[in-house]
DNA sequence: CTTAGGG
DNA sequence: CCCTAAG
């Protein structure tokens, strides 16, 4: 578990005194139901020539008890670990909106701990900064330091852990370099394709191993074509969520993580990436590493309760109002924070949630200021969509939201650990915060639930799919239920709750008035823009899809994909003529080996016979066709 | 945007 | 599936 982590969170300061520095500070915010406090400030590190220490550590926690910042209209911010993301984002964005126009905002937030001392903790600070334009700073010591800390080990569950862990990546500012130790944890890999002024944002899913993306194709397709057509969208990818600065920059900390840290050559990649500035940008499979839920709840029978009865309430009913309709069911025996009424009541304890990571991307000739232009942009863009909440049962998300918490499978005598609860950008919101001119700014596509799940066998599931399905066309017969198992696309489409239909949703996670362990990490969670960026979930024909193909280009031949698409799937969003037309090429490769080269999903030898004699026929048809067009010339 | 192909 | 070149 050492990979790029300090055991000791220690090691990551220059030494006891910036301890002491964040112990004094905090302590007077300290307060339990205060786990954080998010406050923009003026920080100007660009003039800055000392280290970064003094101005981070000291300046701004200094500030923050004596209202110095008071020019600003949200300076000072509790917010739970909950809502570090969205709330805290929100008003650190909308105060840096006020703070100064000329983009000298520090955006800064950090984490209360009680239990700084206690081992297993770590401290870090995030410093968000955002900075001027193209305007080269200088700043040749200044650092930016990622602090925030974390609760006991003990109390942290798996995620918890690695999201500490990961906590390790640093950013060192040295000289003129900018380096992004982006180890993360286990995570192996780390990529800095800097190169020139482009910078990459990307927002990591969580759940990426899921390998799935959200956005129905076409969906997506407008914003691809806008950028394919050269515009001057700007990618982003990801780097490294925490930007943080070491003042011992040749510490080891930093030199092991470099060595950790390998920097695969994505030069080209960047390059062309650049030049192009269209297409998604492939992320590779290794940093889908995450798995774990956003989220430590417990669901709990052992009389767990951490939420206030009125927010238990309003939790269960945003679940889906179903609670009110069992009213027989007696108080739980275990229900020692129960609700006063006879219902079988699901107590719920969300102790803290993951957010999202926020990776950057950025050359080290980038200027200081547009590093923090960029993180600036990256935040706004988030927030402007706002979070809603996503659940997961079982590892599996539930969509629909007018289930009962017992038709889901939630009761009050569920075992803990199998709901887990997920920050996801609410898409449906306008965001007002970008600014126009803003060059980093995404079109804002569909929902992009930052978490995603494997694919969902559910009931529950079904009824999200229902768009999909019912796009099928009728050939498809009873083989509908067939396809994709799990088209993950329609998640954005799917109702979930969302922060402002549950009145009681933000507000109740806020009112989380213990939570120990803020886990909550400074972060933007995927955005539009990482969505076109991602590969596209890997969903293998089934054997009714192949017979819709089949048929299809048996009738309109095989140089008409979009005729074939719109014949016969047409409303499967998925399937665009390209997969059709790749997949006929499977096809009829599949069909010319042998069975036992075969894979995946066997194909009735009926259709692969069936594909064999209609692409001979249209290649036929074709050759025939070419020949003639050839004599009449 | 579609096609057609290579990767 | 992705990515592109071409049309």
């Amino acid at each position: 578990m050492e990979g790029g982590i300090s055991p000791n969170p220690v090691d990551t300061f220059s030494g006891e005194e910036h301890q002491a520095v964040v112990e004094d500070s905090i302590t007077e915010e300290r307060a339990k139901d205060k786990p954080f406090i998010v406050k923009p400030c003026d920080l100007d590190i660009c003039d800055q020539s000392s280290l970064l220490t003094e101005q981070v550590l000291e300046a701004p926690v200094s500030n923050f008890g004596s209202n110095e910042l008071t020019s600003l209209p949200n300076d000072v911010c509790l917010l739970p670990a909950s809502v570090i993301t969205s709330e805290c984002l929100q008003k650190v964005g909308s105060a840096g909106q006020f703070a100064d126009d000329e983009c000298k905002l520090g955006l800064r937030i950090i984490t209360q701990k009680l239990d700084v001392q206690s081992s297993g903790c770590r401290v870090s600070t995030g410093c968000r900064l955002e900075g001027e334009s193209e305007k080269q700073i200088k700043m040749e010591s200044k650092i930016f330091r990622n602090l925030s800390i974390s609760s006991r080990d003990g109390m942290c569950g798996p995620g918890c852990r690695e999201t500490w862990e990961r906590k390790e990546s640093a950013l060192v500012r040295s000289s003129n370099s900018v380096k992004f130790p982006s180890c993360r944890g286990h995570m192996s890999c780390c990529s800095f394709p800097f190169n020139s002024e482009g910078v990459k944002i990307v927002t990591r899913d969580n759940d990426e191993n899921s390998s799935r993306r959200t956005q129905p194709r076409n969906a997506n397709k407008a914003i691809r074509s806008l950028a394919r057509s050269g515009d001057r969208r700007i990618r982003k990818s990801l780097v490294s969520k925490y930007w943080k600065t070491t003042t011992n920059l040749q510490g080891e900390g930093y030199n092991s993580n470099k060595k950790r840290c390998s920097f695969p050559n994505t030069k080209n990649r960047y390059k062309r990436q650049i030049s192009q500035r269209d297409y998604p940008f492939k992320k590779r499979k290794l940093y889908y590493c995450s798995s774990a839920p956003n989220t430590d709840v417990i669901v709990s029978s052992d009389g767990i309760c951490s939420l206030p009865e009125h927010d238990s309430k309003a939790a269960a009913c945003s679940y889906g109002s179903a609670l009110p309709g069992v009213n027989a069911a007696p108080t739980s025996a275990t229900g020692e924070c129960s609700p006063s009424q006879s219902n079988s009541h699901v107590k719920l304890k969300i102790k803290s949630f993951r957010v999202p990571e926020l990776f950057i991307e950025i050359p080290e000739t980038a200027t200081v200021g547009s590093l923090k232009r960029t993180v600036m942009k990256a935040v706004t863009a988030i927030l402007g969509d706002g979070l809603r909440v996503g659940m997961l049962l079982q590892g599996k998300k539930i969509r629909d939201d007018n289930r009962t918490l017992l038709q889901t499978g939630i009761s009050h005598d569920n075992k803990s650990d199998a709901l887990g609860f997920t920050l996801e950008p609410n898409h449906t919101q306008a965001s007002p915060t970008v600014c126009p001119e803003d060059p980093f700014q995404l079109p804002r596509d569909n929902p992009q639930p930052l978490a995603r799940i494997s694919p969902i066998s559910n009931a529950v599931q079904d009824a999200v799919k229902q768009g999909n399905l019912d796009a099928l066309p009728d050939l498809m017969g009873s083989n509908i239920r067939n396809f994709p198992e799990s088209d993950n696309d329609s998640a954005p489409s799917t109702p979930d709750m969302s922060l402002e239909k549950t009145p009681t949703g933000s507000r109740a996670l806020v009112a989380v008035p213990e939570m120990r362990e803020p886990l909550a990490i400074v972060s933007t969670h995927k955005s539009k823009r990482s969505e076109s960026l991602q590969r596209r979930m890997r969903r293998p024909f089934t054997v009714s899809e192949v017979e819709a193909l089949v048929q299809a280009v048996e009738k309109l031949g095989t140089g008409r994909w979009r005729d074939v698409k719109l014949k016969a799937f047409d409303n499967v969003k998925h399937r665009t003529y390209v997969d059709l037309k790749d997949k006929w090429k499977t096809l009829v490769h599949t069909a010319r080996i042998s069975p036992q080269q075969r894979r995946g999903e066997p194909v009735p030898q009926e259709l692969l016979d069936r594909v064999l004699t209609a692409h001979a026929y249209w290649s036929e048809q074709q050759t025939k066709y070419q020949l003639g067009s050839q004599a009449a010339t």
